[in-house]
DNA sequence: GTCTATAGTAAGATAGAC
DNA sequence: GTCTATCTTACTATAGAC
């Protein structure tokens, strides 16, 4: 049974081998945290789930807590990856402005707001453990960060921060609003909106 | 001692007068909420530092989310008010044009975020009791509704539907900023800069 | 209306056998 | 690594005197 690295995907399906028990713990989890939210969800029901027992769950996750932000970290390197991937592939296709490849990224992350909706749910709607709204907080200015160099935005200015802030809060609630759509179409239509809109908000300060 | 409407401001200023245990409950509730955040606050810490007993603090508030409650509630109405007045101000000065009177409004709410920043702080940032963040999220939705209207939105179209959330993600998570600001100036600087934002994203797509 | 002292409750965490 | 049974702890919430 092999313990190391069954929360990195291979090939994009989620967990697809190893560590049968943590692999059932996650997913059991992710059922009951979906359902209930995390405050109400209790370690009782994740277990009755799984088909695993509490003493596993502490040994390999060390409680609750545990549980929930290995599911986030998994979720969370996915969409990464997924943007990441697309301004690579962009770049590889020649594609060289910074707006152009921050658009295809915008993208590619929504898509996945819609593939992986039961996850993207959980995490953009609800309340985490203790310290999570911090951890998340803090992610999301690396991501912005990450943003302002990619549109070679300069990092002094205030306006130009507030107008980075902005793209990026635009895409998280678009996040949001597509992870919570109904059909396929009504997802693809909000990710087309929101594209028009990040592109109306920065080009004019990048041209 | 009055007991009712005391969670009504006069003038301006909080709880100005009337039910001073209340009135110690509120304030104590809002210092031990801001340092600890909800979850961490403690009713022992609440009733030490508002010099009232456990049992008022039921017989008032029924609990600690009550507490949080009112407080919100309060800050909520406050703030409604203020971008309300300032649209209602623009319109007795002649303003029509519904895209300057929505800007007028934002620009009532974000500078309400600043001058009460220790209040907006905790409601922007942190958690709250267990239903709350349903609370808040529709509360966002009658926003959205009431923006639509003000902006002559078509409330069908998608595309309205998506500008006018995101308009109003805008404000909300400027809010933040400007809320966390450290000087009056930083903080006025990012007033202004999100009315720039606010009025590109606008207007392209009403005029 | 206000207070103190007490009870309840329940869920997370641990110990220790297998 | 896995399991069950037990414990602990830290609150909130209530009861009941003043």
């Amino acid at each position: 049974m092999m313990r190391a690295m069954d929360s990195i995907k291979s090939g994009g399906r989620q967990w697809a081998r190893s560590g049968s028990t943590r692999q059932a713990l996650l997913a059991g989890a992710l059922e009951v945290f979906s359902n209930r939210g995390y405050e109400d969800a209790s370690i009782a029901e994740i277990v009755e789930r799984s088909g695993a027992s509490v003493g596993s769950l502490y040994h390999h996750y060390g409680g609750k807590a545990g549980l929930f932000l290995a599911l986030w970290e998994d979720h969370q390197h996915t969409q990464e990856e997924t943007a990441a991937g697309a301004v690579a592939d962009a770049r590889r296709r020649g594609v060289d402005d910074p707006f152009e490849l921050f658009i295809d990224g915008a993208r590619a992350f929504l898509e996945g707001c819609w593939e992986r909706r039961a996850v993207a749910r959980l995490f953009l709607e609800a309340v985490g453990p203790q310290g999570f709204h911090l951890l998340r907080r803090q992610r999301v200015r690396e991501w912005v960060r990450r943003n302002t160099k990619l549109l070679r935005v300069d990092e002094g200015h205030r306006s130009g921060h507030m107008l980075v802030v902005v793209l990026t809060t635009v895409i998280a609630e678009a996040g949001r609003e597509v992870a919570a759509s109904e059909t396929a179409l009504e997802a693809r239509e909000l990710v087309d909106e929101t594209c028009v809109i990040l592109s109306r908000l920065s080009t004019p300060a990048i041209r």
